[in-house]
DNA sequence: TCAATATTAGGAATTATTCCTATTTTTAGA
DNA sequence: TCTAAAAATAGGAATAATTCCTAATATTGA
């Protein structure tokens, strides 16, 4: 929590270029196995320390979901997400503005100050729904 | 995902009756610890097992955060919680049931199925903020 | 009562993530 | 440009949560 002064760093940049590129939430794993291909030894505890920093100063946002590791978005502007129950596949959804608004911010009854929301839809997939039919 | 006839545990239905005492969503651990007072010899295991189960069978859900163990709720009505992102509690939340019908089932656009959707807000919770005034 | 099958305890194994340390890189200022 | 302080790194060890394994036990329906 210790306002600490960042310096660049050609790995750090790299992880947010690579994520940039992806809309399937990655997880650290797989931003590890694309990095390393401009940046062989890199190690994933820096992929982790990184994606930890660019959480923290707002860049992207680390989504976590029951029996995954954790998933990570570069876009931190308010949006839904729908995840697979059968194949753990996360994507983004593009929901009605009103419906974002309806959702953003609640009127009372809260145990404290709420600073935002999370909305994830689950179901099955499209792929998945094809295997099974 | 077999079908599987169960049969009766104590450990299961010692495990289910502590949950339903608790508001607080205890985690596996806490669950563990408190069963342990009446079936002492009990395995950590074997409460994630019958959690599991629980939640396969729908009489419980599990609940996951970024960042801390898995928690679970007896409550399987549609509900939304508050997560503390300083001390991590959960706590359920009472919301207006117009506003609970407003995101529960949208429209299109989604990439599959819907089946559900679990909303989160985060925030800082009473507690804490009195720690820091 | 019996046999089939689910469940258990206990502990080993796995997985995701964090932490540690010596070294390297970046930065701001002289 | 040179230098010293601070941040960042690689690599690997450590940790925490959860799952898996196995032999023994409990439950069930016939």
């Amino acid at each position: 929590m210790e306002a600490v002064k960042l310096k660049k760093s050609k790995q750090r940049d790299a992880i947010l270029a690579f994520l940039k590129t992806r809309k399937d939430h990655p997880t650290a794993d797989t931003i590890y196995d694309n990095v390393k291909k401009d940046i062989p030894n890199i190690s994933l505890g820096t992929v982790y320390r990184n994606l930890a920093v660019l959480t923290e100063i707002g860049e992207i946002q680390k989504l976590s979901f029951d029996g995954s590791s954790d998933r990570y978005d570069p876009v931190t502007a308010p949006h839904c997400h729908f995840r697979c129950r059968n194949c753990g596949s996360v994507y983004d959804v593009d929901v009605d503005p009103d419906f974002l608004n309806s959702i953003s911010l609640p009127k009372e009854g809260f145990p404290g100050q709420v600073e935002g929301q999370i909305t994830v839809f689950y179901g099955t997939c499209e792929k998945c729904m094809d295997q099974y039919s």
